[in-house]
DNA sequence: ATCGTTCCCGATAACGATAACAGAAAGCCC
DNA sequence: GGGCTTTCTGTTATCGTTATCGGGAACGAT
C-alpha cells in the first residue's frame, strides 16, 4: 500500500538480465534486431520481475499516448451512457486508453480550459459527443484549426471539413411518421424535443416533410414543445390535445415524453391506439413493458459510440503513419421503426 | 492540424523570459522565491505564448499523475452511469482526470492486466464502481495489497481495511416492506433480483426480516428471482401470482421489473394498487410516468459516485502528505421511500 | 585482403517537466 | 567590517522510456 514503492523500472530489467535498456526496450516492443536467445532470456527476466513498461514515460518519449479525450454530458441519461458504452468497447477492442470529462452542462461554453487541460496530459485525438444545441458549436470555428489532434464529433449537424457520427433523426422523423399515414390516421401531431437541439429540429422536420409528402397541411397548431422530460412531455400533450382536438395519432420526439402521454390518455379514458396510435424515438429499454407496449425509433447509440471511435482511430493512424492525412468523412447511421401495441389495432 | 506542430516547452518560454526553466517552473506552480517583477514578465510571456504545461512531463517528474483510474460495467443502464456521473463530477470539482475502463460484463475476472493498464498510466488512486456479484471479488484476496495506490469500492459487503461507499439496500429493503406493512396489507411477496448479486440478497433480506420483525411467515413461495431486466420481472411476477395467489402487495427489486408487473397487472384487469400494492426500487426518472405512477425507493446514486471520489482523494493525498495514512472508511448512504400512486389507494 | 552486408547491441540524447542543491546578492545585527 | 540570514536564481540530476546513431562481429563476394 506504501506510496513509496520504488517502481520497478527498465534499468533494473536490463542490469539483471545483463544487457542495455535499449535491448529490453527492443523486447518489450517486439522489434527485431534481437538476437532470440537473448530475446528469451530478456523475457523471463520480465515475467520474473513482475516487470510493466510505464505507459507514461512510453507517452513522453514516443509522442504518442494511445489516449482519447473524451467530452460527454448528461451521463446520467441513458442516450449519452449508451454512447459512452459504445466508446469504451471500441477503444479497448482498439488499445486505447480513455481520458473522460463530463461537461457541467449541454450548453456549457467554456470549452478552451477543458481542452487544454486533455492537450496537457497528449492526447492522441479528440472525441466531442456532446449533441449540438443552440450555439454550442461556436468554439469550433474560433480556434478547432488551433487544435494539433484529429477530432470527431458526436451528433451534429454536417459541416464540411469535419468528422461526424450522427443517427439519422431526419429520417428517423419520416419513419415514424409515415408510419402512421400508412395506418391510414388523418390527424398526426408532433411532440417535439426542444427546438434548441438540432436532433429535435431534425426529427420534426421529419414529420413536416412526410406530411408534406402525403399532401398534408402542417401548422403550428398541429405541434408543441418539450424538453425530452416526462414532465414536460405531460406540458406539451395536454396543450396539443387541446389545440388539435381532432387528432388520431402523434409522433412523440422521445420515448420519456411519449411514455407522459401514455400517462394521460390513461387518465382519459383515451384508448390507445384505437382513439390514438403513439409513437416515440430511442426505444428505450423500458419501452417494450409500457401499457401498453410502445411502438418507438430504435437508434443505435452503441454503434454511434463504436464507429466515431473507429473513425477517430483511422484520423490518428494516418496521421502517424506520415501518409497524407485522409479526409475527414460524416457517417449517418439509419434508425428503424419498432413495432408495438401503442399503434397497431388488433 | 498537423501532427508534428512541435509542442512548446517550458525551454522557450524560459528563453523567451531570459530565466531559468527551474524560475519558469516556479512561477507555474505558484511557488515563493520568485521576484515579483520576474514573476510578472514570465506570465506575460506564457500568455503571450500561449503556452500550456505538460500534465504528463509533470506527472513523470513528480510522481503524481493526479489521475484517477475508474473501472466501471454495464454503463448501458442507468444506475451505473448516474455513479459515473457523480464521479465526474467530484473529480472536476477537485482537479483529478479520470481515466475509464469498463468491463466486458459484471462478472470479468481477468483483473491482473486491467490494473496493470491502469497502474502503467500511473493513476494515483482505483475507483472500483462494479457492484459485488459472485464471487467477482474473488481477486481482492489474491493481491490488493500489492497494488501501490489506495483503492475505493462502490457498492460491496462490507471488508474490515476496505474503503467502500454503497447505499444501504438492506435498509431499503426493510423500507419498501414496512411501508407496504404500513399500509396493512396481509401478503406481501417478492420479486427479487438476481441473487448472486450483493445488493439483490441485501434487498431481499430487508425484506425477510421486516416480515419476521412483524411476525409474518416468509416462505420460497413468496418470493420469485428475476435478473432487473424487465423481461426477467414479467416472468417472475407470473410465477409470484401463481405461487402467492393471496398477494395483495408486493416489493419488486427495481423499478425496470416492477414495470412489467403493472403491464401484466392491467392486462389482467388487477386493480393497482387496489387488487395489488406495489413498490419498486431505483427511482428510475420514469417511474413517476409510469400508469399508476410507481411508489419506489430512491437511492441516490450520483451521490455515491462523488462521495467515494471524495474518499479517494482523501486517501491519496494523506498518504502524500507524508502524514501516516488514514483508516479505509465505509459508508452506507441512506435510501429514501418516495409515495406514489401505485401503494396509495385514493 | 578488402569491401560490403547483415545481424546484434550499446551509448547518448531526447521527451518535458520538477527535485535538490548550491550560490550570488542584499539586508541586518552587533 | 564580519558573520548571519533572507531572498532570489541557476545548475545538475532525475522521472522511465524510446529515437538515433554508431560500431563490432560474422559472413560472403570480389
Amino acid at each position: 500500500m506504501s506510496i513509496h514503492n520504488k517502481r520497478l523500472t527498465i534499468i533494473q530489467v536490463a542490469k539483471a538480465a545483463g544487457v542495455s535498456t535499449q535491448t529490453v526496450s527492443r523486447v518489450i516492443n517486439d522489434r527485431p534486431d534481437v538476437a532470440p536467445e537473448t530475446r528469451k532470456r530478456v523475457k523471463q527476466v520480465i515475467d520474473q520481475l513482475g516487470y510493466q513498461p510505464s505507459a507514461l514515460a512510453r507517452s513522453l518519449s514516443q509522442r504518442r499516448s494511445y489516449t482519447l479525450g473524451v467530452v460527454t454530458a448528461g451521463l446520467k441519461y441513458t442516450g449519452p451512457s449508451r454512447t459512452l458504452n459504445g466508446i469504451t468497447t471500441k477503444a479497448e477492442e482498439l488499445g486505447y486508453a480513455l481520458l473522460l470529462k463530463e461537461l457541467p452542462s449541454f450548453t456549457t461554453n467554456d470549452i478552451q480550459s477543458l481542452i487544454q487541460f486533455l492537450l496537457a496530459r497528449h492526447i492522441d485525438g479528440l472525441l466531442w459527443a456532446v449533441p449540438e444545441i443552440g450555439n454550442n458549436r461556436k468554439w469550433i470555428e474560433m480556434g478547432v484549426d488551433k487544435i494539433p489532434v484529429p477530432i470527431v464529433f458526436i451528433t451534429m449537424q454536417s459541416r464540411p471539413g469535419y468528422s461526424i457520427v450522427s443517427v439519422d433523426n431526419h429520417r428517423g422523423g419520416i419513419l415514424a411518421t409515415q408510419h402512421l399515414l400508412d395506418l391510414g390516421r388523418q390527424h398526426i401531431g408532433h411532440v417535439s424535443g426542444p427546438l434548441e437541439w438540432w436532433e429535435a429540429r431534425q426529427r420534426k422536420q421529419g414529420w413536416q416533410e412526410a406530411l408534406h409528402a402525403a399532401g398534408r397541411k402542417v401548422t403550428e397548431t398541429h405541434c408543441a414543445e418539450g424538453n425530452w422530460s416526462a414532465s414536460s412531455g405531460e406540458t406539451a400533450f395536454l396543450q396539443l390535445l387541446q389545440s388539435y382536438p381532432e387528432m388520431d395519432a402523434v409522433f412523440v420526439a422521445n420515448d420519456q415524453m411519449a411514455l407522459a402521454a401514455l400517462q394521460i390518455a390513461h387518465r382519459r379514458n383515451l384508448h390507445i391506439p384505437k382513439d390514438l396510435a403513439v409513437i416515440g424515438f430511442d426505444n428505450i429499454a423500458e419501452s417494450a413493458y409500457f401499457y401498453p407496449s410502445l411502438t418507438t425509433i430504435n437508434q443505435n447509440q452503441h454503434e454511434l459510440g463504436c464507429q466515431a471511435v473507429q473513425e477517430l482511430v483511422s484520423l490518428i493512424e494516418a496521421a502517424h503513419s506520415g501518409n497524407q492525412a485522409i479526409e475527414p468523412k460524416s457517417f449517418l447511421l439509419a434508425p428503424e421503426l419498432i413495432l408495438r401495441e401503442s399503434s397497431v389495432v388488433r
